[in-house]
RNA sequence: GCUGCGGUAGUGUAGAGGUCAGCAUAGGGGACUGUGGCUCCCCUGGCCCGGGUCCGAAUCCCGGCCGCGGCC
């Protein structure tokens, strides 16, 4: 892939850059998620701040509302939004799948029911692809088939060959050239049908490849274990994407098995809720031990909440369900992490990457 | 002074002889991982006080105390 560039390697662990038709990402990252085209509770220029380089919306999602018509008139989605730099779409595989949408699955797509107008419709990779190209996102996701974590094999095998299908079906959709196009493998935790996942995959060809499927739910032990033992397959010169993983713990072990990029709601919705990630694990700053508690989250971190607040002024905020509070934990918890994996790629050129060092 | 109504977790309330006394909120703790943004789970905590009737009373009766209303 011309558009990667590995510039270190420390042991399995990558960085790299990965090239796209609005800027340059450093590997590893991680993309907070804008779903619905907005960093919840954030302005564009606040997740600038951060050390954000790169965002993932949803093709699915927009494609409901506002609808194409909307973001076609300004141009794109990244215009629609305002977002300066590398965006990825992801193909709403996750999400048309959940019960509150999906009516019946099939080989052909997914029968969903519009929510806002009770329609039925077919949901179809050619549809997905058809979506991304008109927001017009640096990053393309092919529509997947996401069994949920406690399958029988027979439905995971099923959701392998379905989902190799479609990416086909994605791949001879794709038209726009501008933008990436990236595969995604499922199998579970079965080492056998990732491996088969994968290679077929391969044979197809994309930009990238995410690993699809994992932490949603199995334990962290065997999607670990998944990961470390299939991702060997992948050329070196090919991206790879972990979908939604979030949290430091399981960030810093992936990226140690040679994950280059990311996308969860995990940092933000947990912020949302009060949780704080700080270098010594994270904090429940509604908790009644912060009420007069003089320290900001993080003493050795740079954002402006943690140069500004004292935890005690946090969990005030939160008590009272003033949302600035929720706006800036999300806050810290992008910055946060976002300042991690930036010494995380740091200490992989140094050659002095080691998970043990950050969680 | 007389009379009526009412007193149930910190707060607001349900409960009309047998309920593990229900609910909401507040309080305490936890969860969340390709997000339909204020979610979900768990825990703590209560029948105003005395008597009486009854196998059994938050519930019925009597007396007190307190609150609200009405009348002198």
């Amino acid at each position: 892939m011309k558009q990667f560039k590995l510039h270190a390697v420390s042991k399995k662990a990558r960085a790299g850059t990965l090239k796209t038709a609005h800027g340059k990402i450093q590997t590893p990252f991680f993309m907070p998620v804008a779903t619905k085209a907005s960093v919840k509770l954030l302005s564009n220029e606040e997740v600038e701040g951060t050390g954000t380089q790169c965002l993932i919306s949803n093709a699915f999602i927009l494609y409901l509302k506002p609808g194409l018509e909307t973001i076609k008139k300004h141009k794109g989605l990244r215009n629609f939004m305002q977002w300066k730099h590398s965006l990825f779409t992801d193909s709403g595989g996750f999400q048309v799948l959940s019960p509150d949408f999906c009516l019946k699955l099939s080989n052909s797509g997914v029968l969903f029911r519009n929510p806002f107008d009770g329609k039925k419709m077919l949901f179809t990779p050619e549809l997905s692809i058809k979506i991304q190209n008109s927001l017009g996102s640096d990053v393309a996701m092919c529509l997947d088939d996401v069994p949920i974590h406690s399958s029988s094999l027979p439905r995971l095998t099923q959701a392998v060959n379905r989902t190799i299908d479609w990416a086909q079906r994605c791949k001879k959709a794709h038209k726009n050239k501008k933008q990436l196009l990236f595969c995604i493998n499922q199998g579970g935790t079965v080492r056998e049908l990732r491996e088969k996942s994968i290679s077929s995959l391969l044979e197809i060809g994309f930009d990238g490849m995410a690993f699809g499927g994992l932490c949603i739910g199995e334990t962290k032990e065997k999607m670990f274990r998944t990961i470390g033992a299939t991702i060997t397959e992948l050329p070196e010169s090919m991206p790879r994407y972990l979908m939604g993983v979030g949290s430091i713990r399981e960030l810093v072990e992936s990226i140690a098995l040679g994950i280059d990029c990311f996308d969860s709601c995990f940092p933000t919705r947990t912020a949302r809720h009060g949780k704080a990630f700080s270098s010594k694990g994270s904090l429940n700053i509604a908790a009644a031990k912060f009420k007069n508690d003089l320290k900001p989250l993080d003493k050795e971190c740079n954002c402006f909440v943690c140069k500004t607040h004292s935890r005690a002024y946090l969990h005030h905020l939160f008590k009272t369900k003033e949302e600035n509070g929720m706006k800036y934990l999300s806050y810290h918890n992008l910055f946060f992490l976002q300042n991690l994996m930036k010494k995380i790629r740091e200490d992989i050129k140094a050659g002095s990457f080691k998970p043990e060092k950050y969680a």
